[in-house]
DNA sequence: CATCCGACACCGT
DNA sequence: ACGGTGTCGGATG
């Protein structure tokens, strides 16, 4: 069934509008078929047992409610994770005269009037299979306006060659003005429609060159109070100030070409312009890097509700409901909303305060609705209702000129939209100031977030309630620039070279909240939460008497964007140390928790920091090998074909083995030439080219790398085993049960891409194989976006394991043979397929679990039952140890420190 | 010397 | 375009 016959289904539903059948007509819209809705109702596909609950599987779980419990039960349904186990990909309220719905899979909301269902009726077209039917088309006009601008902005540079001798401020300010024409002239801001791109095309010379004195004009006009003395076509246009046209800026010179496209531009309908999205794809015009991804790095919709909502939308909704039947709280309610300040530090061109504005606005709207309802009941009258929510509310930081100017712009655009709403849905009573002349402005400030005080761009009041909140940049260690470094040391004073970009925000933002009426939340890469950062970065931020509120797990960034930004990312919420619940969410379930840690799970605040031995009684374990030589001194099974021709060649090739040779079954080689063998081994000319591309490489390479020019025919690392080796993969697939590890003879030479322990018992193999340590590892080990990632100093250097005796270690020993008969006996397969979750045999599975258990019966006779029991465990046993191991070792460290 | 990391990188479908 | 899944080299301790 396609999208415009389901739309027509739906309006036929509301206009035969039946309570009793509403939801199985709204199924039988989308075109689920008759028998199953038959046997909906009959209840066999009813999984709900409760009273007007109706859960359907996969497809969604619906309620009726009284009126003025519809948000608590939404809340409530979206969290019960037993009817979430059916997969209802939307969940539904509905008092029959308003409708919410919450879409499980996106995160979306619904919120309408039931009789309006059919306007929204592209929401729930993921019942009929057409997933991104709504996303597709929602930045339409957004995308096309965008492109357009991009067109007139690189024209104008071009004719323009000195336009960036200011650092672009003039031009940044010109292109603000026009977007804000182009918007008026189409959204009755200005008194006639289409008039600014009329005048402008009636009133120029088609070759373009007297377009800039006529926009310089035309803006001197929109920043004057008496225009009755200008020219006709020029007396019409309002006066607009609000420091938009404040300042005289000389509008670039344009070409016939760039009129062409400017009256091009004022052609588009801007009314369908989305202040929230556009501000960011504007901004990637501007800036040449972002433009093929055009507006990479915005922050959609949903996920900045993510942020909102549990910051401060929720509990501000909760007390909506709470006082649903006292005008007197109602209106306090709406002056504390009318006091809320809301600071984005890293605001870019402010689409998570447009987002925040919107929403409450939406809530006054709602508030005041309701007020409406209560007086009319009571017969009082009600009168004229203006917002009291203002742009001075909201503040802003940002690096970028532009974008710090599209903020101010955008937050204009929303205040006017949001306007036309209030008087929309407030049909009777609800009143909104005329536009012009623009008042007060959104408070965004240009400038450094990480150089700046905070409390000079947004000041704390006594009385304030204040929200941070954002999308700051992150840049790992290695990936800031001199400047952004200098930034960190003048953050952090010390211990900064390691940190990410992104703490910067944390420190400040949890030094600002401290003590105060104030919490923040920021979406944040996720490797602050995870491996070495987690020691490094949260120590000193909850040590700011601050504690985490709320968290989102790991979820991938997504936007309409062309370009998605590659990386996972996680929410994490900073509060004062309160009583208050604390929530971590993990995609759509909601998790009641104790206390949220900084690796973002429910157990107490634990920080395991890098050690270089291990802590228990287990040998050493060894980096692989890395070549640092770009590639040239290994080489696959068809290069091998050739190069053996040369049959001298084979005294210097050696077997290699890296995560991706283990895991994939992978063939491969290197050159592998001892020092008082490089004369003669040069001889071979294939062996002479590559050391030659190796020095090279190296030379041009970074520091470590050319030191290394002068051995070329060596890789950086030249560590071997005298027997054997167990190799365990830096990276690989989070998928698997177990991470899997190989065995390998000493004729291979392990890569930079596994780890290794030489000349291992096999129980070491074991150990690394159980279930105990691949749920510490998974706990505490750093990851690569949510793949594992295994490293010594992290995962096997902190592993707790009591000390075993040679019988234990037998026992374990058989065990681990008998894994490696199990995976002999699958020789077709590689490595990573015999432990893809789904395929893995029964025989190598049960092997496995034998060993499980020999593994914890070292630690426990009595069985465990859980990963989480598992993990609780270990992480006692681990404080147990680390402070034996302090008490032992504290007098060796002074010593050391002194020696320094 | 010895790393853990990456607003990733790359492959296969 | 997107799900699946791991390289490689270096600034830093």
């Amino acid at each position: 069934m396609n999208a415009s016959q389901i739309e027509k289904n739906v309006i036929a539903l509301v206009e035969n509008f039946n309570k009793e059948e509403f939801v199985f007509d709204l199924l039988k819209a989308y075109g689920i078929s008759k028998t199953s809705i038959t046997r909906l109702k009959k209840g066999d596909f009813n999984l709900s047992k409760i009273d007007g609950e109706v859960l359907y599987k996969s497809k969604m779980l619906f309620k009726e409610v009284e009126s003025g419990a519809l948000l608590n039960t939404i809340d409530e349904l979206t969290k019960d994770t037993d009817s979430l186990k059916h997969n209802p990909r939307f969940v539904i309220v509905t008092d029959y005269k308003t409708l919410l719905a919450k879409d499980i899979r996106t995160g979306l909301a619904l919120d309408t009037p039931i009789l309006e269902i059919h306007k929204h009726f592209g929401f729930f077209l993921p019942w009929a299979g057409q997933e991104k039917y709504a996303q597709k088309n929602e930045n339409y006009a957004d995308r096309k306006a965008s492109y357009k601008m991009a067109k007139l902005y690189d024209i104008l540079v071009t004719e323009n060659p000195n336009i960036y001798d200011d650092g672009g401020h003039n031009l940044n300010i010109f292109l603000s003005r026009l977007l804000f024409c182009f918007f008026a002239e189409d959204t009755d801001i200005f008194p006639i429609e289409g008039m600014f791109t009329d005048t402008l095309e009636q009133h120029t010379q088609k070759d373009g060159s007297d377009t800039h004195t006529f926009l310089d004009r035309l803006f001197k006009v929109l920043n004057t109070k008496d225009n009755s003395k200008e020219a006709a076509h020029f007396k019409e246009f309002p006066y607009v100030n609000g420091g938009l046209f404040r300042d005289t800026i000389v509008s670039p010179k344009f070409t016939k070409e760039a009129r062409k496209i400017i009256v091009e531009c004022g052609d588009l309908d801007w009314s369908e312009i989305n202040p929230d999205i556009f501000g960011s794809m504007i901004q990637a015009v501007v800036n040449p890097a972002y433009r093929s991804g055009l507006g990479m790095h915005y922050t959609s919709v949903p996920n900045i509700m993510k942020v909102i909502e549990p910051l401060f939308l929720n509990e501000l909704n909760e007390e909506f409901e709470k006082h649903f039947n006292d005008v007197k709280k109602l209106n306090k309610l709406i002056n504390r909303i009318a006091k809320i300040k809301v600071f984005d530090p890293a605001c870019g061109s402010g689409n998570f305060l447009i987002i925040a504005y919107k929403q409450l606005r939406r809530l006054e709207i709602k508030i005041l609705a309701r007020i409406y309802e209560v007086n009319h009941q009571l017969n009082l009258g009600f009168p004229d209702v203006y917002t009291k929510i203002k742009l001075s509310q909201f503040y802003g930081l940002e690096l970028d000129d532009f974008a710090h100017e599209m903020a101010i712009l955008s937050l204009w655009l929303a205040e006017h939209q949001m306007n036309k709403e209030f008087v929309n849905e407030l049909h009777d009573y609800g009143k909104a100031e005329d536009i012009l002349p623009l008042k007060e402005a959104g408070n965004i400030t240009q400038g450094n977030a990480t150089r700046l005080n905070w409390e000079d761009t947004c000041p704390k009041n006594e009385d304030d309630e204040i929200y941070i909140l954002g999308n700051p940049p992150y840049l790992g260690s290695r990936n800031q620039d001199k400047e952004q470094k200098e930034d960190m040391k003048f953050v952090f004073l010390k211990d900064y070279k390691s940190l990410d970009y992104v703490s910067a925000w944390f420190y400040k933002g949890a030094k600002y909240i401290q003590g105060f009426n104030a919490q923040l939340a920021f979406v944040s890469t996720n490797s602050i939460c995870q491996g070495e950062q987690v020691s490094l970065t949260w120590p000193r931020i909850l040590n700011e008497k601050v504690e985490i509120g709320f968290a989102h797990q790991t979820f991938k960034w997504t936007n309409n964007a062309k370009g998605n930004a590659g990386v996972s990312v996680v929410i994490v919420g900073l509060r004062n140390i309160s009583n208050k619940q604390r929530l971590i969410y993990i995609d759509s379930h909601k998790l009641k928790v104790l206390n949220i840690n900084a690796y973002l799970t429910g157990g107490p605040n634990i920080f395991i920091f890098k050690r270089s031995r291990p802590l228990s009684n287990i040998p050493k374990m060894s980096y692989g090998n890395m070549p640092l030589e770009g590639g040239f001194l290994r080489f696959r099974d068809d290069e091998k074909d050739k190069i053996v021709k040369d049959v001298r060649t084979l005294k210097y090739i050696r077997n290699v083995i890296g995560g991706e040779e283990f895991l994939k079954n992978i063939n491969r080689y290197c050159f592998w030439i001892d020092d008082e063998d490089l004369e003669d081994a040069i001889k071979i000319p294939e062996i002479n080219v590559r050391i030659k591309n190796v020095r090279e490489f190296r030379e041009n390479g970074g520091e470590v790398a050319r030191t290394l020019a002068n051995r070329s025919h060596q890789f950086r690392y030249r560590n071997e085993p005298s027997n054997n080796q167990i190799v365990i993969p830096c990276t690989s697939s989070e998928g698997r049960e177990y991470l899997p590890c190989g065995y390998y003879d000493s004729s291979y030479i392990s890569l930079n891409s596994v780890q290794t322990v030489y000349d291992a018992e096999p129980w070491v193999f074991g150990l690394l194989y159980s279930k105990m340590h691949n749920n510490w590892l998974s706990a505490v080990g750093g990851k690569l976006e949510s793949r594992i990632r295994y490293s010594s100093a992290l995962c096997y250097n902190t592993f707790p394991f009591p000390d075993i005796n040679e019988k234990q270690k037998e026992q374990i020993n058989l065990h681990v043979f008998e894994i490696l008969e199990e995976r002999e006996k699958h020789p077709e397969k590689t490595i990573g397929d015999l432990y893809n979750p789904d395929k893995m045999p029964k025989g190598l599975k049960e092997a496995h679990h034998q060993l499980d258990l020999a593994i914890e019966r070292c630690y426990r006779l009595k069985p465990f039952e859980s990963d989480t029991e598992r993990l609780e465990y270990l992480f006692k046993e681990y404080e147990k140890m680390i402070n034996k191991n302090t008490l032992l070792e504290k007098p060796k460290r002074t010593r050391k420190k002194k020696a320094k």
